[in-house]
RNA sequence: GGGUAGGUAGCGAAGUGGUUAAACGCAACAGACUGUAAAUCUGUCGCCCUCGGGCUUCGGAGGUUCGAAUCCUUCCCUACCCA
C-alpha cells in the first residue's frame, strides 16, 4: 500500500497535539517509512486500572486511530504487569495495586471499548507480562541501574511529592522503567500519551538507547478537562462522558461543559475536519448554545449514530425546555395499590435520594414532583393508585409500579 | 533506635478548651433566570426528627474536664532530621 505524503501525514498527526519530541525524528521516521513502505510501530499503553473508557481516554486513542488511517500499525499494550504498580503519574498519592487477574479482565474490557475508536485492521494488542513476567530479579536490578534517583525526581509529581514530604513508594520508580521496557520489547517508533505521561515516555527513549534500539518519538496530547471544567476527566470524580454512555447522557453531559471548553472538545474529541475548525471557533462566539448542541450531536453520532443524536436532542428539549418526561423511564415495583406512603420514606426507599434529610431539602427546594405535581410538604402522603412517575431534581426519573 | 512536624467533611485548607456540625475555596445538588445540564444570582451540602430540637463526627482506643477536633495516655499511619 502507498502511504500518504509526508505533509499530509504531518498535518493529521499534528492536530491537537501538545508536543512531538523530537519532531525532526518523526519526520525522518515517516520519510523512511514511505521510502521502505514499512509502517511505523505506534505504541499506546493502556492503563487497565480503570475499566471504563471516557472521552478523556478517547483523545489519545483517536490520535492512534489517525496513525492507523495513515497506514501505520497500532500497538496497544495492556499493562497487566504495570497495572500491579498502578501508574502514579499526575496523582498525589500512590495508586492501589491490582492483581494480574484484575488487570487482565480490565484489559479485555478496555480493548472491547477501544474498538469503538480504533480500526480492527492494523492493530496488535499485547500484554506486557509477556516480557516483564519473564524478567528475573537480576534483570530488574540491571534495568534499575540504568536510571538514577535524581533523574526520577525530575518527574514533576515525584518532585512535588518529595518536596511536600509525601510518600513515594520504591516500586513507583519501577513504573517508568517497566513502561520503557515495553518500548524496547516492541521496538516502538512512536509512543503516544497524555501530557502527564511525558516523563515516562522520555524514559522510554533513554532505555531504548541503553538496549541498543532506535529511540522512539514521543507524542503527547493535552489532558481533556471533565464536565466540571476544572479537573481532569475521570470516573472517580464523576465528571466524565463515557464512550459507552447512552445517547441521552452523552448529549446532556456535553451540554453541561463550560462554554470555554467547547473548542478543545471539538479539536480533541470529534472528527471535525481541520479546515472547519476556524469556523467552529467563530460559531462558538456567535452561537454558543447551538454550537454546543452541534458538539453534543457529533459526540453522540460518534459513539452511537445520527438517529440517536437527533433523538437525544429532541428528548433533551422535551425534558428540559418543556419540562416533560423522557419516553423511557426506569421502572420499579413498589408498594401495593391503595396504600399511602410518606414522601420522604418513598424517596429513600426507591433510592432516588440517599437520606431523608436530603429528601427533605430537595422538597423544600421544590425539586420533587410526583406525576408532574410539585410536592411542597415533607409530610405529604402519596396514594399509590397505579404507576407513578417520580422526578427528583432536573434529571432523576423513576416510574414506580405498585402491585 | 532517638528527635521533630503532621493525620479535619468528596478534595484542598482553617480551627489549638465552650455561641464549632466545624470558617474559606473547589467540586456537587436545588431554585430563579437564560442561550444549555453554559454564565450569573440565591439557597443547600453529617444523620434523625414536625418548628424546636435530638444524635454521631475531626486517624483508632482510652482518659482529664461541667464541657475537647482542641489537654493527657497509648496504638496505627506519613514525612523530615539525627544515628
Amino acid at each position: 500500500m502507498a502511504f500518504p505524503t509526508l505533509n499530509e501525514q504531518m498535518d493529521l498527526i499534528k492536530r491537537g497535539v501538545s508536543e512531538i519530541i523530537p519532531e525532526a525524528d518523526l519526520v525522518q521516521k515517516i520519510e523512511r517509512s514511505i521510502k521502505t513502505n514499512k509502517p511505523l510501530n505506534v505504541k499506546l499503553g493502556c492503563d487497565p486500572s480503570r475499566p471504563d473508557l471516557h472521552l478523556g481516554h478517547s483523545v489519545v486513542l483517536r490520535k492512534l486511530r489517525q496513525f492507523q488511517d495513515l497506514g501505520h500499525t497500532a500497538i496497544l499494550i495492556v499493562g497487566d504487569f504495570t497495572g500491579m504498580i498502578g501508574d502514579p503519574s499526575g496523582k498525589s498519592k500512590t495508586r492501589p495495586s491490582l492483581t494480574i487477574e484484575e488487570t487482565r479482565k480490565n484489559g479485555e474490557s478496555y480493548f472491547d471499548q477501544a474498538k469503538k475508536i480504533l480500526s480492527p485492521n492494523n492493530i496488535t494488542m499485547i500484554y506486557n507480562s509477556d516480557w516483564l513476567g519473564t524478567m528475573s530479579f537480576a534483570d530488574v536490578i540491571k534495568l534499575a541501574s540504568k536510571y538514577t534517583v535524581s533523574q526520577m525526581l525530575e518527574r514533576e509529581d515525584f518532585h512535588t511529592r518529595f518536596n511536600n514530604e509525601e510518600p513515594i513508594s520504591l516500586h513507583e520508580f519501577l513504573y517508568p522503567l517497566a513502561q520503557a521496557m515495553d518500548s524496547v520489547a516492541i521496538e516502538a517508533d512512536v509512543e503516544l500519551g497524555g501530557t502527564d505521561q511525558k516523563f515516562n515516555l522520555l524514559v522510554g527513549r533513554a532505555i531504548q538507547r541503553e538496549f541498543g534500539k532506535e529511540a522512539q518519538v514521543i507524542l503527547t496530547m493535552p489532558i481533556l478537562p471533565g464536565t466540571d471544567g476544572v479537573e481532569k476527566m475521570s470516573k472517580s470524580l464523576d465528571n466524565y462522558i463515557g464512550i459507552s454512555d447512552s445517547p441521552r447522557e452523552i448529549f446532556g453531559k456535553t451540554l453541561s461543559i463550560p462554554d470555554r471548553l467547547m473548542f478543545d472538545f471539538f479539536v480533541l474529541a470529534t472528527n471535525t475536519p481541520n479546515s472547519e475548525l476556524p469556523a467552529v471557533k467563530t460559531a462558538i462566539e456567535l452561537h454558543p448554545r447551538d454550537t454546543k448542541r452541534r458538539l453534543a450531536k457529533e459526540l453522540v453520532t460518534l459513539y452511537h449514530n445520527t438517529e440517536a443524536a437527533t433523538a437525544a436532542e429532541e428528548e433533551f428539549d422535551r425534558i428540559f425546555l418543556k419540562k416533560d418526561v423522557p419516553d423511557e423511564i426506569e421502572e420499579m415495583p413498589y408498594g401495593t395499590t391503595g396504600a399511602a406512603v410518606n414522601i420522604l420514606q418513598l424517596l429513600t426507599e426507591i433510592q432516588l435520594v440517599p437520606s431523608k434529610g436530603e429528601a427533605r431539602r430537595l422538597i423544600e427546594q421544590g425539586g420533587v414532583t410526583v406525576n408532574n405535581e410539585k410536592i411542597s410538604d415533607t409530610k405529604s402522603d402519596i396514594q399509590l393508585s397505579g404507576p407513578m412517575i417520580i422526578k427528583v431534581g432536573k434529571r432523576k426519573f423513576l416510574k414506580i409500579i405498585p402491585s
